[in-house]
RNA sequence: GGGGAAUUAGCUCAGUUGGCUAGAGCGUUUGGCUGGCAGCCAAAAGGUCACCGGUUCGAGCCCGGUAUUCUCCA
């Protein structure tokens, strides 16, 4: 049975049950502070687990994307040294909302295991909680109970909080849970020792390979355990692990959901699998981390230097850094097994096939960076290396290479060890340590828990289409904030406040209650939940209280989102289906907008999607809004979604002009394009490999725009005295300047030439020196530049000249290099003394010093002290 | 969000406690030589040392700020 056939089994058995099927939820989460990417199956139906949002379907069977790189699962370092971790996996589970509970939980799963997948019962084992004294839980003997018609005593075991109670994160949903772990050892190795003494013991082949979690609680803040109103069911089974159960391997990755990775990279190094030693740790690494980022990239998330982004950069370089080291790779290589991929699943996430051109690009690019660095990492290795006094490389300038240049640190150690050198690795952890505290310090941040006033259990209902105030009940809120800053976060049961997604910033305004007028600053999304972020909330909350949106602001905003719309279609017209939406941000003051185009676009084609633009605005098309619609429905309207975003059951769709501009949009839009009345393309330029950017400007900022362009231009030309051709004429202006700049430098350094020739003629030999010396109305700078002149010129020469320009003094020595040598003459040391006449000081060389000072009515004596020093010399 | 670093000729980079009028290689232009493989030789052009301010007799170098890029942590 191949990796699809599984798959499409597990959904089927479900079906069969009662379940409808859930499409997989993008792996990078928007809208949850405490999340950044899908990581459990069940990310998605978090809010149901909560209570803050009702369940539409009580019993799902879905097949989920997830990502385990960060935060409280993070499997990131693991992967590729053993044969079942990984960073992306596929989570196959069954959910029930309210519904059963762990009876038909646990029949289904041994029904599905022994029956469909018909694996042997004799390699199978249950685990069950114990229980908790410390969170006053008991032993979970109901699922103990269970477990008892389908499997002996001896292979239902009672296992530790560490095993047996899921939580999703810090805060949240969680609950005991009972996993079904297998033996997949060979008859004779199971008949030498018992696996279930193997069961939770890290063995690679008494595995855990379902996890049936039954939801009742809700873990607070201050670590206590809350009731939740319903009991839910959350099972997750990893299709990777499944695969290698079913198609009888004994590792993931010689399944056929990683094998055609690993024989390419077999092909392109030259190198082959054996399943131990470094090498194959490389291709387990990179095979995973390939399917990673290639999904993460499909979902919108590129790589970066911070936040998501950032993650999906460190998967990529830990791939690039095993195959550097332990394959050999000196090109870019990850970015070539991209075509194998979409082969391999192209057809499962047609996301990922529609966007394959990119995927390699943005890869590839990453490749060519990562191996610059390292270039220069390199570099700076062989620098210190080779200044080492004794055999051990500092911690301080490991970590800074790791920390300021990207060098990673155990290439740094590699290439000790190639040296016979040794790394401090103690000093290397310090710095680490030092900037995580930094940085946590920095990012402390605390929520509290909520306070209820009015309960509903539902999602806030949105009037912000229609209406921008209205009369709503507080539901709840609470306290939060980061280094000193304290808001609170404040949930109403309807609201006008359209807050922040789809790159539409949040609405500001206010609540008022009993007469008095609290702010909004901004409005959040975090799940389902609509949060207004208030600097102060009344102390006592009234039943009722008005919410008034910003109206202002909130049309500004509007005029740039519908302009986004526009500029979008445009763009695919202009440049073409290939056209993409990578991202967006809409303000009150400008719209932005990210599209994955190849090549910066010409001046031609940005009037052209300008003129498109105004066009439509010109047409004063009307919107038309669909609300409530199946995607199915949404897509008959032929209506643009974008990869990687998620949607909810029922959409809505915005169009402005069906043949045009037909979009899935949450967001609020003007009446007819007309209002917008004009639009500008403010900059264009590249954000990341394929990836471009334009902003925009619509309305009286639009006009603003071009007003202030065109009086800038008018003002050169006025500057120009209004010339037939301003081009020519600027043409020639610059020209010429640049032919009487050429000419005024020859005519000074002729000048200076001068100058300097009358003092050379003036030299006075004394005892075996030209002394020569002057005093001049000159800048230090041409001063300098005559005494050079005259080095070149007058031998044995000793030049002092004393200058002064703009009420400051100063002077200058010139003395031959041979006078310096045969009489040990320092210039600095003799300017010092002399400077003493002018209130100065200074210094210099032996042959070349300077002195500044404030009193040029010392130069006289100055020079005539010089001439005295020269019979001392 | 917090730390570290970089920015010098068209490109890749040197520039050592602040002090030889800012250099190299490649590329460009010109002239000469030349039967080859990046042809050879000679010469020239090309720099607001990212930007703004400060310290100093003197700043590419030191200090502060800004911008851009890289990088680590969260």
């Amino acid at each position: 049975m191949n990796a699809s056939q599984v798959r499409a089994t597990f959904l089927d058995f479900f079906k069969e049950k009662g379940h409808s099927v859930y499409p997989s939820a993008p792996m990078v989460v928007k809208n949850d502070p405490t999340l950044m990417f899908t990581n459990a199956g069940m990310n998605q139906f978090k809010d149901i687990f909560l209570g803050n949002s009702a369940a539409s379907d009580k019993r799902v069977v879905n097949s989920q994307k997830c990502l385990r790189v960060s935060g409280k699962h993070n499997d990131l370092e693991e992967v590729g040294h053993d044969t079942y971790h990984h960073t992306m996996f596929e989570m196959l589970g069954n959910w029930s909302f309210g519904d059963y509970f762990k009876n038909k939980a646990i029949a289904w799963a041994w029904e599905l295991l022994t029956e469909v997948y018909k694996i042997d019962r004799d390699r199978l084992y249950a685990t069950v909680f114990e229980g908790s004294p410390e969170e006053g839980l008991g032993a979970d003997n109901e699922a103990y109970n269970l477990w008892k018609p389908f499997l002996d005593e001896d292979r239902i075991l009672y296992g530790p909080k560490k095993d047996n109670f899921w939580e999703m994160g810090d805060t949240g949903p969680c609950g005991p849970c009972s996993e079904i772990h297998i033996d997949i050892r060979s008859d004779s190795e199971r008949r030498k020792l018992d696996g279930a003494r193997l069961v939770n013991r890290d063995h690679p082949h008494v595995i855990e390979i379902w996890n049936l979690v039954f939801i009742e609680f809700s873990r607070m803040s201050d670590g206590s355990l809350k009731n939740l109103p319903a009991k839910h069911v959350d099972t997750g089974m990893g299709l990777e692990r499944l695969c290698m159960v079913l198609q009888g391997k004994t590792s993931n990755y010689d399944t056929d959901v990683f094998l055609p990775y690993i024989k390419t990279l077999e092909q392109l190094s030259g190198i082959e699998y054996t399943k131990g030693g470094d090498a194959s740790i490389a291709m387990r690494v990179i095979a995973d981390h390939l399917r990673a980022v290639s999904f993460a990239i499909a979902d919108g998330e590129l790589p970066s230097n911070n936040k998501a982004g950032y993650v999906i950069r460190r998967i990529l370089r830990r791939a690039i850094r095993y195959g550097y080291t332990f394959l050999g790779f000196r090109e870019p290589f990850v970015s070539s097994l991209v075509p194998v991929l979409v082969d391999h699943m192209g057809d499962a996430f047609p996301g990922l096939k529609a966007q394959q051109e990119l995927i390699g690009k943005v890869i590839a690019e990453e490749e060519q960076t990562f191996l610059r660095t390292l270039e220069t990492g390199i570099q700076k290795f062989e620098q210190h290396a080779g200044s080492l006094k004794d055999k051990v490389i500092d911690g301080k300038f490991a970590f800074e290479l790791f920390d300021t240049y990207g060098f990673p640190v155990d290439l740094t150690m590699l290439m000790a060890r190639e040296k016979g050198l040794e790394v401090d690795m103690k000093g290397f952890e310090k710095g680490m340590q030092e900037q995580k505290s930094r940085s946590r310090a920095a990012a402390e941040t605390d929520t509290y828990d909520w306070t209820e006033l009015n309960p509903t259990g539902e999602d806030t209902r949105f009037l912000g289409y229609e209406e921008l105030k209205a009369d709503v009940t507080p539901v709840k809120y609470r306290k939060a904030g980061s280094r000193g800053k304290t808001v609170y976060q404040v949930v109403l049961d309807r609201t006008p406040f359209y807050a922040e997604s789809g790159g539409q910033i949040g609405d500001r305004g206010w609540l008022e209650a009993d007469g008095r007028r609290y702010e909004v600053t901004d409005t959040l999304k975090e799940n389902n939940l609509t949060i207004h972020v208030m600097p102060r909330i009344p102390d006592k909350w009234p039943g009722s209280v008005k919410a008034v949106v910003d109206s202002n602001k909130r049309r500004l905003t509007e005029n740039n989102h519908t302009a986004t719309h526009l500029l979008h279609s445009a763009l695919k017209s202009v440049l073409g289906s290939h056209v993409q939406q990578k991202g967006s941000l809409v303000d009150d003051r400008r719209l932005r907008f990210d599209f994955s185009h190849f090549g910066k676009m010409t001046d031609k084609e940005i009037r052209a999607v300008e003129q498109l633009v105004n066009e439509k605005i010109r047409q004063n098309i009307s919107m038309e809004e669909h609300r409530g619609l199946s995607m199915e429905e949404a897509g008959q309207m032929g209506a643009t979604a974008l990869f990687g975003e998620k949607y909810g059951e029922k959409v809505r769709v915005v169009s402005f002009g069906s043949d045009f501009s037909t979009e899935l949009c949450g967001g609020t839009h003007v009446q007819a394009t007309g209002q917008i009345g004009l639009f500008a393309i403010v900059s264009e330029g590249a954000i990341a490999a394929g990836i471009r950017r334009v902003e925009a400007v619509t309305g009286r900022a639009a006009e603003e725009f071009i007003r202030e362009r065109l009086d800038e231009l008018e003002k050169l030309k006025a500057m120009l005295k209004h010339p037939k051709d301003s081009f020519k004429a600027l043409g020639q202006l610059l020209d010429q300047n640049e032919d009487m700049k050429k000419e005024i430098s020859a005519m000074r350094q002729m000048q200076l030439g001068q100058v300097a020739e009358r003092m050379a003629a003036s030299a006075e030999y004394i005892e075996g020196i030209n002394f020569v010396s002057g005093k001049l109305e000159m800048d230090p700078g041409s001063v300098k530049d005559i005494a050079f002149r005259l080095k070149g010129e007058v031998e044995r020469l000793f030049l002092v000249i004393a200058h002064h320009t703009g009420g400051k003094a100063g002077i200058t020595i010139m003395i031959a290099e041979e006078l310096v040598r045969e009489k040990g003459l320092h210039a600095g040391n003799l300017v010092r003394e002399l400077a003493s006449h002018i209130g100065g000081g200074g210094g210099g060389q032996p042959f070349f010093a300077t002195s500044g000072g404030k009193d040029p009515s010392g130069l006289d004596r100055a020079l005539s002290e010089a001439r005295k020093k020269i019979s001392s010399f």
